[in-house]
Order: structure tokens, then sequence, then C-alpha cells
DNA sequence: GCATTCTCTGCAACCGGTTGCGTGTCAAGA
DNA sequence: TCTTGACACGCAACCGGTTGCAGAGAATGC
């Protein structure tokens, strides 16, 4: 009588109680168009009054198919990850997919190890800025399908941010208000977002004849832009372009401690467009559309899997300077 | 010749090829104290050659055991749950466990939704500041085993974050600097924790004798506070506790456009504790202990699940005050 | 009125593992 | 020599769905 127990009902509950076989239970869910409308409705009534619902394991087991999809990412408190997460999981949630998260840490073994875990669970692999060789990475490719993002691996489907447009309207903006010697404020060298940006800098800066310089924080924080402010002001610009929004973020705050007006007397560019007006003054940033990325990841996942075809994809998002506050004059006299 | 398949070996090729049944390359990996030393080690081998990895999804179906654990949080993108995120993550990797992410945009439909798409895929489900009511909740938590945090509905288990030790001594730390007149910045209403730190707020206060006052933002968020700040000092208040540290960014930000400084003319203090030193002046803040309450949930889902006895749990986690710089003494005059 | 086609449903195999039970082997004990 | 029992392994059923194939009626064509 009081059976305490979680009972879920199966398939075969559902067809005892509805007098049909499983084959038709499972096909009222599956291909109602194959039943007549009397029993795929009949059995529905059935199956909602006992609270059935399909199994999601043992359908994948049979099919092969659970739309289930790993995300992976460096690190989930890293505030450039979680619109790309949102923007993902809206596109998972139309798809009828569910996600899994993987936080790497940064660790390229951890990475190892968290996308081998969710192989044979997923139906494919979105690596976000991936700290893998590409040896690797290719390794896994072959085992499942895989979509990098913010990672130039040739041959596999990537989405890839072009900051350069941004950079290089950074650059101008800042050379309109008057400034010579601009730094860039380097991340993470293995990063390829990284190794983009500075590219992009240089010729940018070139192009216009201005004098680049640059400082390397040891890695994409708050605490290192904070840090890393004596060695920028040791190099005599006037501006800052930062790797990133958090590293600017710690740029502010050290100047602000310093009593460095902003933009008065030095002005500070971001890069993806995460923190919004959050900070004081408003971070003039070059936007980095991280939530579309996501959601074309998710598409373009799908198109791999459904087609089965691994096609050389290179989806590239462009972008463009969002004008704020912490950008302006250069100062008269140093 | 030419197979293009990505071809994961399943079980039966590697007891063919290893000579040996299926059973027994189960057991190599599942108990092989049950088979000879001799036999473990040639079936792993040839395994190892072969690639084989044992299917998560088929495994979960005969065992009815997949490791894996479902989270939902209101907003991936707030602060506050990234680091509980992480916490979380942390703990089931050391299970061996795989987390899934759900993110319900601070809508109780889809919250509904994504509880029912995971159940029947995890063996527990976290639900993180749920905007679900009780009745859905325990609903659900009779399919599958739940754990809640900040959130607190009897006998189910759960994990609360306690701020009111923290903001009593926040109260005393404002108290200490002689303010008089101090306001609550409340959030959203439905939410467990505004409740309770309300409550803790207007306890303290009282017990200090000293005015409280109150406004209320709209939702936790960096736009509510700046726009409630005309609000806020028109209550004549000389200090502000915040509901969270995202809303209390948000009064720093209007302040400091207002060129009212912090703490000098105004004094602000957040909860949770999520930005760390990031703003200006850094904010003094309540701690909460976010990634503690992600480790926790998990640890207590699995003794849930394992020992099969929902028995009443109710974990809370105390907080202290995280002294920095946005509170400071009264001013003199107003 | 009979052959043919179409519609609807059931049978049974299958997905890739796990596990209770049984059997064969071999050494120790009586 | 004949139990007895431990040990190592295989057999076969099972988890809960899906799906190719076949068969039973009903509808259609001639």
């Amino acid at each position: 009588m009081d059976e305490p127990w979680r009972g879920v009902p199966t398939i075969s509950q559902v067809a005892q109680a509805a007098g049909v076989s499983r084959a038709t239970v499972s096909r009222a869910f599956t291909r109602p168009q194959m039943l007549s409308q009397e029993t795929v409705s009949r059995v529905k009534s059935v199956a909602a009054r006992l609270g059935y619902v399909p199994n999601q394991v043992a359908r994948a087991l049979s099919t092969g198919r659970h739309g289930n999809i790993a995300l992976i990412v460096p690190d989930v408190a890293n505030p450039f990850f979680p619109p790309l997460i949102r923007g993902a999981q809206a596109r998972a949630d139309l798809a009828g997919a569910c996600l899994f998260l993987g936080s790497s840490d940064e660790n390229a073994d951890r990475e190892d190890t968290l996308v081998a875990k969710f192989t044979g669970q997923v139906e494919g692999v979105i690596l976000v800025s991936s700290r893998l060789d590409e040896e690797r990475i290719r390794h896994h490719a072959g085992r499942v399908p895989i979509v990098l993002i913010n990672r130039d691996v040739t041959g596999l489907p990537r989405v890839l941010i072009d900051t350069s447009v941004g950079i290089s309207a950074a650059v101008d903006h800042l050379a309109e208000f008057g400034h010579r010697r601009i730094c860039y404020v380097a991340g993470p060298a293995a990063s390829w977002s990284n190794q983009q940006r500075r590219k992009a800098m240089r010729a940018a800066m070139r192009r216009r004849g201005l004098e680049m310089v640059a400082v390397t924080a040891q890695r994409a924080s708050f605490e290192a832009g904070r840090d890393i402010v004596a060695a920028l002001l040791g190099t005599g610009a006037t501006a800052a372009i930062a790797f990133d929004d958090v590293t600017a973020q710690g740029i502010l705050v050290a100047l602000a401690e310093r009593r460095i007006a902003v933009p008065e007397r030095f002005s500070v560019i971001g890069c993806d467009d995460v923190l919004g007006a959050t900070t004081f003054p408003p971070l003039t940033t070059v936007s980095a559309r991280c939530d579309e990325a996501g959601e074309v990841a998710l598409d373009l996942l799908g198109d791999v899997t459904r087609l089965k075809a691994m096609r050389e994809i290179r989806y590239v998002l462009d972008t463009h300077l969002v004008v704020r506050g912490s950008a302006g004059t250069v100062p008269a006299a140093r």
C-alpha cells in the first residue's frame, strides 16, 4: 500500500495500463503519425495520469542520440564566459538539449580529463578558449564532434571573435583624442585571443604612425591589472588598451588609488564588453559578442552532428567599439 | 577498409579480442578482485590497445546509477553563482560525477521545465535560490532527490547562508562609525535571502536603538542599484546596507557620478562578497561563502542518494563582515 | 466477390553494459 | 579416494526504450 519508493513509471507500465504494447507507447511519443488519433490520445492520457516521462538514458542507448552537449570553459568565474554559457543554453533549450558544464580552471590536464569524461555521454563538445595543444584537440575530435570557440585549429569547426576591427576602432578613437603613445596590456601568451589582439593593435598603430608599447600581465585577472599599473605608467604612454575588461578594471582601480583621474589624465580601453557600465568611469571597450559566440557554436554543433559531415567551418564574428567614458583627450602636458 | 566511422569499440569487441566473455570484461573494470590478476591485466591491455572506454549511458541504464548531477541557478551571469558552480563542480569531480547546468533566467516556469528535463538523467538536482513555489518543489522532490540552496522548505535537505550574523556585524561596524540612520536597500521580495537579511537588519538596528529606513530595488542588479540612489539619499540616511554586492556596486557608481565621496560622505556595505576588491573604493561586504554552499550541497546530495534516507537536513553556513574601504566615519554635518 | 493496398498495431531483436547464479577446475582436508 | 570449498569465469536475463518486419483488418479497385 504505502509505497515509499520514488516510482517513476516505465513504458511497460503505461503499456499495460493502456492495454497496448510497449512499441505503441513508444510510437505515441516519437511517431504519433504512425498511430491512429484515438490510440495516441488514449496512451497519452494514461501516461499523463501515471506521470510517465520517457527515460532519456534508455532512449539514448537505443538511438545513440541523447541531445546532450558539453561546454567546457577555462573558468566559470571569469565574466567573459557566463554570457557565452547563457547563449549556448538558450540555443540548447530550443533544440531540446541539455548542457553539461565543465570548468577546467585554466588547466590543460583537467580539461583533457573533462573531455574524456563527457565523451560518450554527449553528442558534441564545445571547447571555449581551449588550453589544450592541437594534437590533443584533434585526438578528441576523432571520438566526438567538437566545435571550438576562440581557438583556430585548421580542419575543425570553430567560431572566432575577430577583435581586430574593434581594436582598430579603439586605436582610432584614442588617436582622435590626440594620444600618440599607447600601451597594450597583454594577457596570457598561450591565448589565441591575446595573440590576435596584439597583432591587430600593432597593425592599427603602424597604420596611424603611432608608437606602440606593451606590458604583459601574467594572467587575465583584476589583480594582474592592478599590479601592472606601475609598469604601465613607466612606459610614458597616455592611454592603454587592455587584453580584457577584467584587467582594465584592475587598471582603473589602481589609477583611482593613485588619484590619477580617468579619462582626464589617462585613458583606458578594455576588451570583451562584459562589465557593462558597472565601473567608474564606465569603461570604453571593444564588444566581443560572447553570447552570440555561444549561440553560433551550438548551432554549428547541431549541423555537424546532423550532417555527419565535418566541413571546414570557420565562423568569424566581428566586433565594434563601445564608447563609454574611460577614454578622453590627452593631457596637455606630461 | 577505409572506415570513416568514429569507431568507439564496445564491450563485445574487447571481449572477442581478449578471448573472454563480455561479463569478464565488465568485471575487469568494475570488480577486478573477482578475476585473476592475469585476466584483468590481459583484458585491460587489450582494451587500452583498442581504445575502449565503457559507455556511461549503457552503464547507467543497467545500474540505475550514472553519477550525474544537475545544478539549476536563476542566472549564470549573476556573479553570486559562478563561485557556487565552481564549488559544486570541484566536489562533483572528486565524486567522479558530471554536472548538468541549467539557468532559469529567474523564471519559475522555465525552472520547472528544466527540472523535468533533467529528472531521469541525473541522480540528483540542486536548486539554487529557487523561484518555484513549495508545491512544485515538493512534487519534483518526489521524483528525484533534491537539495536546496538558499531556500527553506521544511522536510527537504537544504543549505542556507545565514547572513544575520554578518548583517549584525555590519550594523555594529556602521554604528561604531557614528551612523544613526541606516537604509536597507531591499532586493526581490520573493527571495528568501532578502527576507532573511531584512529581518536580521531590523533586529540588529533595534538592538542598537538605531533608526532603520528602507528602499526597494525592483530586482537585484547593477542598474537597479544605480536607479535607487535618488530615493536612497532622500531618506536622509548616512549609510546603506544593500541586498547584494551588485546592487551595492550600482549605488557606488551612482554616488561617484554625483561626486559624493565614499566613504567620506556616504557609507555603503554590500552582501555576498562576490566582487572582491574590484570596486573603488573596495566594497566592505558581508561574506556569503557561496563556494562552500555549492560544495556542501553536493556532499549532501551524495549522502541523500547513497543513504536513500531523506533526513531532515538544514545546513546553515554563517557569515562574517569583510571590512574593506566603503564604510567610514559619519559626515560631521548634513 | 476477390485481389490489392493501406492503416494500425504487435513481435522480437537490439543498443552496451551489469549481475545473479551455475559450472568447471583445482587444491586442501578427511 | 571422495568430499568440500574457494576461485575464476561464462550464461543469460535485465535495464527501458526504439525500430524493422510482419500480420490483421479495413478500404479500395476491378
